[in-house]
Order: C-alpha cells, then sequence, then structure tokens
DNA sequence: AACGGTCTCAACCGCGGATGG
DNA sequence: CCCATCCGCGGTTGAGACCGT
C-alpha cells in the first residue's frame, strides 16, 4: 500500500511548460501569491498542472531574481566547503548562494563539481579510494582518512570562520570525528557561529557526543595577535575569572562554537557560572596552560569538561572532553 | 551528414516533517 | 494523540542539446 499521489496524474499536464504556462503561474503569483496553498494555486490560476508542479516551476525558474549561467569560481569555493561540512543539503547550501537555487546546485555539484573533485583526487599523491570518493560514510576501508584531502579542494575554498580566504582552508579545526582523526591534512569548513540558526548542529540526530566546541585551528595565532585581555597568559594558571562579556567576546574571536547535541546550554555562560579556580579558557586558547580544566558543571551527557590545552590538541597529541570527537556531525549521515 | 554516446538540467517522485482539525 | 493534508527536500529520470567520429 503505498502512499496516495498528490494528485490525478490523468488529469493534470506533465513535462516541460508553456511561455503560456509560465506567464499564468507568474501573473498569478504576483497578484495573489501562492496563497499559503500550492495545492489549490492550479485551478484558482487556470493551469491543468500539479501543485507541486507549480511550485517547482515558481521557485527553480520564475521566481525573481534567480540566477542563470555559469558559476563563479567563489561560489564553487562554497560549494565545495559546505558539502564538505553539511553534506547534500542543497536547500541550506542555497541559501547560502543568492540567486541560486537548490536544484541548479544540485544539478551543477552532480554534473560539474563532483568530477572536478574526482578528477582532482586521482591526481592527487594520496591515493585510496577515500580520495576517489572523499565523501563517504566512515565504513570506508580507508578508515583513518574517510574524508577530503587538502589537496581536492581548490584554493579558493570557501572558510567562512577564516577571516584571509587566503589563509590555508583546510587548518580551519581541531577535531576528531567519530573517532576518525582529523588533521591539518582535511578540509574542515566551520559552521560560522553568525549563521541562521539553522546550521546548529545542536540538534542532529547524527551524533552522539556529549559536548563541545568548534574550534579554529588558527585561534592560536589569532590571539597572539589580538591581545584584548589584560590577564596574564603567560603560562601560569590564571585565578582571574572573566567577565561572561569577555568570554563570550573571546569565543566570537576565535571562533568557538558550541553547536554539539547533548550539551544546549551558553557555554560561555557555563563557564562563567561553573568556573571552579582549575582552568583558564585563555590558557586553553593560546596553549600556555599545563593542564587546563575547565568543567562546565552537570553530569552525564549534559556535562562538559576539559583537561586538554589547545596547543595539544592543535598537534593532535591528545583529546578532550570538551573537543568531543563525536560534536562535529554533519559529514556523516 | 549521420549516427551514437555523453551531458545537461528541468521536471518528477516519494519520503519525512510540520501543521491543523 | 491520531490522522489527513500539505510542504519542502533530496534523489532520480529522461528529453533534448551537444560532441566526437
Amino acid at each position: 500500500m503505498g502512499r496516495a499521489p498528490c494528485c490525478d496524474k490523468t488529469k493534470v499536464k506533465r513535462g516541460p511548460w508553456s511561455p503560456e504556462e509560465d506567464s499564468k503561474l507568474r501573473d498569478y503569483i504576483e497578484k495573489y501569491g501562492n496563497g499559503g496553498n500550492w495545492i489549490s494555486l492550479p485551478l484558482k490560476a487556470g493551469l491543468k498542472r500539479c501543485g507541486k508542479s507549480c511550485r517547482l516551476r515558481w521557485l527553480n525558474y520564475l521566481r525573481p531574481n534567480i540566477k542563470h549561467g555559469d558559476f563563479s569560481e567563489e561560489e564553487d569555493g562554497i560549494i565545495f566547503s559546505l558539502f564538505a561540512a553539511i553534506g547534500s543539503r542543497w536547500s541550506i547550501i542555497a541559501a547560502h548562494l543568492p540567486g541560486r537555487t537548490d536544484n541548479d546546485i544540485k544539478n551543477y555539484w552532480n554534473t560539474k563539481l563532483r568530477k572536478k573533485l574526482m578528477s582532482s583526487s586521482s591526481s592527487s599523491s594520496h591515493s585510496s579510494s577515500a580520495m576517489v570518493s572523499p565523501f563517504l560514510n566512515p565504513n570506508s576501508q580507508d578508515g583513518k582518512r574517510p574524508f577530503t584531502p587538502s589537496t581536492t579542494i581548490p584554493s579558493s575554498s570557501y572558510n567562512p570562520y577564516v577571516e584571509n580566504p587566503n589563509q590555508n582552508p583546510t587548518k580551519s579545526l581541531i577535531s576528531n570525528i567519530n573517532g576518525y582523526e582529523a588533521d591539518d591534512q582535511q578540509i574542515f569548513p566551520l559552521i560560522n557561529p553568525n549563521y541562521p540558526q539553522y546550521l546548529s548542529l545542536s540538534n542532529s540526530n547524527n551524533i552522539s557526543g556529549t559536548s563541545g566546541v568548534l574550534l579554529n585551528y588558527n585561534m592560536c595565532d589569532h590571539y597572539n595577535n589580538h591581545h584584548s585581555f589584560s590577564t596574564d597568559v603567560s603560562g601560569n594558571r590564571s585565578e582571574i575569572v572573566m567577565k561572561q562579556e569577555e568570554i563570550m567576546m573571546m569565543m566570537r574571536d576565535n571562533h568557538i562554537d558550541q553547536r554539539t547535541k547533548g550539551y544546549e546550554g551558553n557555554f560561555a555562560q557555563e563557564y562563567y557560572s561553573n568556573y571552579n579556580g582549575h582552568g583558564d579558557l585563555k590558557q586553553m586558547i593560546s596553549g600556555t596552560g599545563t593542564n587546563s580544566n575547565i568543567n562546565m558543571g552537570g553530569s552525564g551527557s549534559d556535562s562538559a569538561s576539559s583537561s586538554s590545552s589547545i596547543s595539544n590538541l592543535a598537534a593532535n597529541k591528545s583529546s578532550s572532553s570538551l573537543l568531543q570527537h563525536k560534536c562535529l556531525p554533519y559529514f556523516y549521515s
């Protein structure tokens, strides 16, 4: 027993739209909108089409400000990076490319970009099945390196976290994912904290980690160049509690984000509220602390803590529960 | 010019989620 | 809470365009 069709296919026209149909649809929507109901629209507009077909035609072709034609290098980079970060979420990717539709981007990916990626993969010095299909699932035979090596990503790749886009985008994040090592050979575009909420990773069903933050690999350098805080970061443990606003500023400046399943709270607030004198976020960020320990309070799946310096993490020497290795889910489904 | 293979992309399909009665 | 309906999405299809021989 299958699902009931959305309309009687014997009574609706199918296939390519004629200019007359386009004109009817455009005129109707410009006058009345879709009225919140695509299903009844064709009847009202005098079209012998399925409502879904009308919706698709409008969204992908007739809607104002649709951009047709070749994609720019910049757009390529954005698509590459977002695909690497979130996979085939075409509607989300389209939201970052004004004038492009999800269908356009999907077609473009399937016909052009994927080949571009594969051809650059095959010419790469790294050779493995994972390189040929770099976005496969973590059960890939090449389990330790299931992601895209930097060599497959054009230099124009978009990295929303890196202020200078010419910086190496592959060094944008320190993390492990689902137990697989993430290193500086792997592209890991970050989700900008200023991005719309729908990009939040916090409710993803794909992950089961407890807590964590996304960290920018450049954060140490960045921090060193932005001494906007007066407390000592020379290596001595500081007992000075930062103001919550400072923490938030620091997080923002260092591109720390908290987008993980299980921990729904406010990292800055929790750090501030639960500060217990045993850690210093600045030390973690600067890598100067020897055993910075941030306890976010709570227990079980709601807790978050760290006992590792960023510098160690940057060198991929140790793991940290603050940087839960399952905190970056969108790579896989 | 004719043919066959490949590519492109608009359109379709069916599913999951949201919503409202 | 259940069910029906609708919307939006991602995967797939296939007609026509394009290209190489």
